[in-house]
DNA sequence: ATTTGGTGTTGTG
DNA sequence: CACAACACCAAAT
């Protein structure tokens, strides 16, 4: 079932010199079997060794490879994902984040809203489908895969993901039909820059803010903005969000809202899941929102032991 | 475990 | 204007 080089990885200049945290795509096709597979079988709490064998790697390998990407073990994975451990979450006890907290970030909470300033179109533009808008795009490395990124003058419009060159398509056939109207320029020099300090949230500066636009209906808008204010490395749930703008039974309508959201990752729709704790769906597929979920704690992992 | 009935918003004809 | 589709949810089998 694995489909890819296992040799493109090891040969990637970037972390052989130590720098930074540079995501490979190639790693990430790993990471999504990885993930996929200990998602499916996570009541069976499979160890490092079982792993392994289904990957068809060495344990240390896939130790190393899981954990650089991650920042949780597979082990340590696995916990995070149960069920269980999901609804805590739910309840309010994000213990992780809290823990991280309290060991003293910089910040009272990191949410996503103070590092992301974001504007609405407003409703007419928003129902000319995109007539008289120009939108520059291009794809990147993430540490999701291929990332598409879109931007207007005005800010980042648009985050899509795909899973490898041949899918490329598919993503950017997916956006354009959401703002039919656009011109569309293939410009990945333009957003590069912003490509390249998206997926490294715990860099942004609020002085130095994501600058996003939210091209959509009323009630779209003021769900995407609500998914703003879920802290990294919590989960809410869809009723929840509901509430929170002040429909209490709009959850249905907010799970279709949700899943319209154009801004990937930016606009964290991943933090979204069902009252039990269960992962709904996923625009992008589901794997990949169980990675996003379990980086994310990573990311907090890591930071809370910087800050020791 | 699975079904059922009540939901709000959006896109389509 | 009606109607189906939907990343929901709580209650009742």
């Amino acid at each position: 079932m694995l489909m890819t080089s296992t040799t493109r990885a090891q040969e990637n200049p970037d972390l052989a010199a130590g720098m930074g945290p540079p995501p490979a795509v190639d790693d990430y096709l790993q990471i999504r079997e990885a993930i996929g597979w200990l998602t499916a079988h996570w009541q069976s709490q499979p160890d490092l060794a079982a792993l392994a064998a289904h990957l068809g790697l060495g344990a240390t390998q896939t130790q190393k490879l899981f954990t650089r990407w991650c920042g949780l073990s597979p082990k340590e994975f696995v916990q995070a994902i149960t069920i269980d451990h999901a609804r805590d979450l739910l309840d309010g006890d994000a213990s992780l984040l809290d823990a991280a907290l309290e060991v003293g970030l910089s910040g009272p909470s990191r949410l996503h809203d103070l590092f992301v300033d974001h504007e609405a179109m407003s409703p007419g533009e928003y129902k000319r489908r995109g007539e008289g808008l120009t939108i520059s795009w291009g794809f990147h490395d993430s540490p999701f895969g291929r990332a598409l990124v879109m931007a207007t003058a005005r800010g980042i419009c648009g985050i899509a993901f795909a899973d490898g060159p041949g899918d490329e398509p598919a993503a950017l056939a997916d956006m354009q039909a959401r703002w039919p109207a656009a011109r569309y320029v293939e410009a990945p020099a333009v957003t590069a820059s912003e490509a390249a300090r998206l997926f490294r949230p715990l860099d942004w500066q609020e002085e130095d803010p994501i600058r996003v636009v939210m091209i959509g209906s009323d009630f779209e808008v003021r769900v995407w903005e609500e998914l703003l204010r879920i802290p990294m490395g919590a989960t809410a749930s869809y009723g929840a969000v509901a509430e929170a703008i002040g429909r209490p039974q709009a959850a249905r309508a907010v799970g279709a809202a949700v899943g319209r959201n154009p801004l990937s990752f930016v606009v964290p729709c991943h933090r979204v899941v069902g009252s039990t704790g269960r992962l709904t769906g996923y625009h992008w597929g589901i794997t990949r929102k169980q990675a996003i979920i379990g980086w994310e704690k990573g990311c907090l992992r890591r930071l809370a032991e910087k800050a020791v």
